[in-house]
DNA sequence: CAAGAGTGGTTCATATAATGAACCGATGAG
DNA sequence: CTCATCGGTTCATTATATGAACCACTCTTG
């Protein structure tokens, strides 16, 4: 991937070095469109064209042609009165093959639900995708004093405790790619120096479990631990929330180990690999 | 696509384009990238390289940076094992604040269970979405001689009853953009002649449901009612399949207000629009 | 064994595609 | 009215995507 360029050049373009550091070169014009979908979320369900235009900094008229070439396929839809773009119902298509395929929502939900009844305090799970953590599950707590979270938010990897408990035990290039860009602090606690995450990463390595304290967001603590695929590499990470104020040492210590068994639930049930690969000879179908 | 050559040039009328507004215009490699993710099904959850390049008859080298760009954004995956690619996690996180939005699996899947209970038939409802309709919901009969569907599927227009029931209330240029392209026999049965369908549209319009005897799948009848949108337009269907022994000229007829009724109970739910246009000032989000 | 036919993946000259400043017409606020 | 938005469009300029030929492998198969 780095390895093809004309011999490290004489000029020092620094759009280079910028745009491959996630590792993968991969078709810009693809790479923008998609990027702007993750704009959308819980909280931000429409934008205007102006407004898209300007989070992404591209160009408008490029930008409309993003949304053109997304709505076609579905991905997106233009609001009939305020012209704004949401999220397309292809989407919901799509989720379900992957999901008929491989039941991760289906069988996440049942196991979190399990672990909040246990512990009392807010879980949710989230999957690596797109450069970051996507929450696929969750499910709050029934105190009143409890952590609220965006349903389908994602999460940065380097200041929440999915995110290191991902990290510690995601392939090296995943890590590369995270910590080689510019670390944004969300809280004064956000550490945002690669070497020194390198370090914790260790740590969450022994432990098996990550824990952070506000460093996303104040006054929250998070315990989680990783999801592991079938080639021992991380795919997610299963996450407590918790009020700071209920977050004792001892807390801490007892939610452990009931984090650590629900990731490796989901992990099992997430085990079962359906990629039984290109049968079928032809378009199938039924009406 | 055949409009835009470099001859006809000079002024003319740039109003020429209006009719590319039909078929979309918008960003060509986009496009042919998001169109590799149809090939993903139920019967088809896994596809490699070769066969996506076959598929989709591009070149083996342009089909592989299309994936890793998809790959890039969790839209695809690729099996370590394997090496197949299948779609990826990151569409559950975009279909979660879809639905987190604008709740349809959610408020349609009860209603469809209720319409089979009444009925006692397989039932789906698919939204319009990239070109064709997409299976969002479904409930099959218990019947042991019930229809069976694939999950997810996307289904043609002018071959099946949704498909009808869609496009008689649909806009205009949807209509105009399903049947300008070459229709596709599905069974003997298809009609696939663009000014017949036409006229069948008429009938469909005036009877506010569809039927279609096997013109998807030989021994399948298929009844839809229309899900109308707050602008009066189609937005996808309801309908309901039935083995054709069962379809009798009364048991469709008995079916039909069923239907329309499924129809417009999910499209008063649907029209509850959660689109609060562009507030929250910033990136917003929580732990 | 060796030959053949499949894979997935990579390269680099070529040609095609994306881009953006300036523009329009509408709408809404003061 | 004017000013500042908005969504949307245009066309010359430029950067981009493309594909034939190429590995390195892994199966079959005679």
């Amino acid at each position: 991937m780095l390895a093809n360029l004309p011999i490290q050049v004489k000029n020092d373009s620094p759009k280079i070095l910028a745009s491959m550091a996630t590792s993968g070169w991969a078709m810009q014009t693809i790479d923008k469109a998609l990027g702007l979908l993750g704009f959308f979320s819980e909280g931000r369900p429409a934008i205007g064209l102006s407004e898209i235009a300007r989070l992404s900094r591209f160009n408008k008229a490029t930008t409309r042609r993003f949304l053109l070439a997304l709505e076609k396929h579905g991905f997106v839809e233009q609001d009939a009165k305020t012209r704004a773009y949401r999220l397309g119902p292809g989407l919901l298509r799509l989720a379900r093959v992957r999901e008929a395929v491989s039941p991760v929502q289906t069988v996440v939900q049942p196991i979190l639900e399990d672990l909040v009844s246990r512990i009392g305090e807010t879980a949710h799970f989230s999957l690596y995708a797109g450069g970051s953590l996507a929450t696929i599950g969750l499910v709050e707590s029934t105190k009143s004093n409890r952590v609220m979270l965006e349903r389908g938010e994602t999460i940065p990897l380097h200041a929440t405790a999915s995110g290191m408990a991902f990290m510690a035990f995601a392939q090296p290039k995943i890590v590369d790619a995270a910590l080689g860009k510019t670390l944004t602090g969300h809280t004064a606690q956000t550490t945002t120096d690669a070497a020194e995450l390198r370090k914790q990463l260790q740590s969450v390595r022994k432990a098996g479990v990550a824990v952070a304290n506000g460093s996303y967001e104040d006054g929250v603590c998070g315990i989680a631990a990783p999801v592991l695929g079938q080639d021992g590499f991380a795919r997610g990470a299963v996450a407590v929330a918790a009020p700071a104020s209920r977050a004792k040492r001892n807390v801490i210590c007892a939610i452990h180990p009931e984090v650590r068994r629900a990731a490796d639930e989901i992990a099992s049930a997430m085990g079962v690999d359906f990629t039984r690969a290109a049968i079928r000879p032809q378009g199938a179908a039924a009406a």
